[in-house]
DNA sequence: AAGAACCTTGACGTTTACGATAAGGTTAAA
DNA sequence: TTTAACCTTATCGTAAACGTCAAGGTTCTT
C-alpha cells in the first residue's frame, strides 16, 4: 500500500493527475482510509503505466477510459466479452490507421531527405571544380 | 488566386482556422490586397494539406511550425541544404518513433483479442452443453 | 508534544486549436 | 446603386489535461 505521494513517485505523474484521473473515472485508489487518504498497489502501477503508455500515442483520457477496463477487468458474461471484443476491435482499427499515415509522412520524408542530399552533393561537385577539399 | 473562403472550403478547414495558422506563422495567404483581403493559390492548398495530415498523426501545430518549411523551402546555400538534412533526420526520428509505439500497443492489443476470444469461445462450448443453439 | 512532511478539498490559471458572435468594411451581382 | 455574400479585426468561449496556490487536517519522526 502506498500513498498517494509515493506511488505518483514511481510512476512518474504528479498527485494532481492521480486525482485528475479519478475524477474521471480512470483510476481509483485500492482504498481510502476514513481520513480520506488515499492508498494505492502495486495493480495500481499497471494501470498508470498502461494509461500513460495510451496517452503517448494519442488516445485522449476519455478514450483510454472506455478501453482500460478491457486491459484489467475480467468480466465474466459472454456478452461483456462480446462487447470487449468489439471496443478492442476498434480500438486496433484506430492505431492501424495512425501506423499507415505516419508511415506515408515517413515516405515522403525519406524522399525529402535524398533530394535534398542529391542537391547537396551537386552543390559539392561545383564546389570540388571551384576549390578544393578543406582538411 | 483564391478568397480566404474559398480555398477554406478547398481545403477542407474554416477561415478561422486558416487565420489562426497565419497568426502561428505556419502559412500566409500568398498576397493580402490594399484593403486587407487575404488570397492563397494552389500552393497553399497543398501546404494546408500536409499541416492537416501532420496534425493527424499527432504533432502540434508548435511542431508542425519547426517541419512545415522542409517539405516546400528550397533553399540554396550547402551550410542551409546540410542544416535542412539535420532537421529531416530529427523529424523522420520522431515519427519512427511513433510508429514503433503504435506497433507495440498493436500487438498488446492484439494478444488481448486473442485470450478474450478464447475466454469467449469456452465460455461458448460451456453453453452448447447447457443450452444448445438460438435459431 | 511539536515540527516536518505529507495529505485533503477547493478553486483559479494555462495551453492548444480552434468556434462563435459582434460590428463594421468590401465585392460582386442584379 | 442597392443588396447579398463575403471579408476584416476583436473578443469571448470551450474542452483537455493538468499546474499551482491556499487553507487547513494527518502522520511520522524526534
Amino acid at each position: 500500500m502506498y500513498k498517494i505521494g509515493e506511488i505518483a513517485k514511481q510512476a512518474g505523474v504528479t498527485t494532481r493527475t492521480l486525482r485528475y484521473y479519478e475524477q474521471l473515472g480512470l483510476l481509483s485508489p485500492s482504498e481510502v482510509s476514513t481520513k480520506g487518504y488515499r492508498y494505492y498497489n502495486d495493480n495500481s502501477l499497471n494501470i498508470i503505466t498502461r494509461i500513460r503508455s495510451l496517452q503517448h500515442v494519442g488516445l485522449s483520457l476519455d478514450e483510454i477510459k472506455d478501453v482500460i477496463g478491457l486491459y484489467f477487468k475480467q468480466k465474466k458474461q459472454v456478452e461483456a466479452k462480446e462487447k470487449t471484443l468489439n471496443y478492442l476491435h476498434v480500438h486496433l482499427n484506430e492505431i492501424e490507421q495512425k501506423i499507415k499515415l505516419l508511415h506515408k509522412a515517413k515516405a515522403e520524408l525519406k524522399e525529402q531527405i535524398q533530394t535534398t542530399q542529391q542537391r547537396l552533393s551537386q552543390l559539392a561537385e561545383k564546389g570540388q571544380k571551384n576549390g578544393g577539399s578543406k582538411s
